[in-house]
DNA sequence: ATGTATGCAAAACATTTGCACCTGG
DNA sequence: CCAGGTGCAAATGTTTTGCATACAT
């Protein structure tokens, strides 16, 4: 139920933010640019301004709904916040993206940010390669 | 002698090539954009456009003499390129970074992208946060 | 000489912002 | 009704490019 979701997180249940959401519920590429957003709602009749769309999704990544990551090649990247922290392998031909957690990985970060003296607030392990062909 | 560097990477010696490289080498703030470059230059009264730090900066990612990193925060960041490979701890307050390398940490990655097929070029692993108060 | 590099200004992007108008509660 | 949200166009900030000129070999 996606009204409680704006309203829990205190943002006004408009209808962009609505069909936004929605959309990024229902979409199985997870990982999209504000201008994938932007078409993707045309193609569905949803016509909703560009800067409205990086509005939105600014707000819902101040409200915990979706991350923003900032992978090469300019154009941040949201997708749908999950339960579970996750980091991610980058295709840099396909542009495919694969979502892996690895516990021991995660257990290292935070010692070593112990050893430095460093709080961690956020962190991104990204790995840049290509897939094997499939 | 860095002449050599340039040749030995298939680019022409030239004045802003060599000028470039050369304050790289010599500061002591590791991580740079292209404008902190470009007016670290002006301060040594070495004036070179812009675009031009920018086209150096591009030819010497390629060649592999620095690497280029995207963190928050809009711009590019450049380094010198290191023997080892490293990763960053990046103070969102204050900007500074420190750089750390675990050999745990980059076993698994290997691991992990063998399980999946992955052929990693390149990799980044970021921790945002902050540093305690020194 | 001559192919390549540079500087400058303009273009190209991604993203943000100002402001008049619309909308949700 | 009225604070806050949206659309549009214009502004911003970063990086790239076109083109005439300058430079390295």
């Amino acid at each position: 139920m996606e009204k409680q979701d704006l309203k829990q997180v205190g943002l006004k249940v408009t209808q962009p933010r609505m069909k936004i959401l929605e959309l990024l519920e229902t979409i199985d590429k997870r990982h999209v640019t504000a201008e994938d957003v932007y078409k993707m709602l045309l193609q569905r009749d949803e016509v909703i301004g560009l800067a409205t769309v990086y509005r939105v999704l600014t707000q819902f990544e101040a409200a915990g709904l979706v991350v923003r990551h900032h992978f090469e090649g300019g154009q941040s990247v949201f997708e749908l916040a999950q339960d579970e922290h996750h980091d991610h392998m980058v295709d840099l031909k396909t542009g495919k993206i694969v979502e892996f957690y690895d516990e021991i990985i995660e257990k290292r970060q935070k010692e070593i940010a112990k050893e430095h003296g460093f709080k961690i607030t956020d962190h991104a392990l990204i790995l840049y390669g290509r897939f094997e062909e499939e």
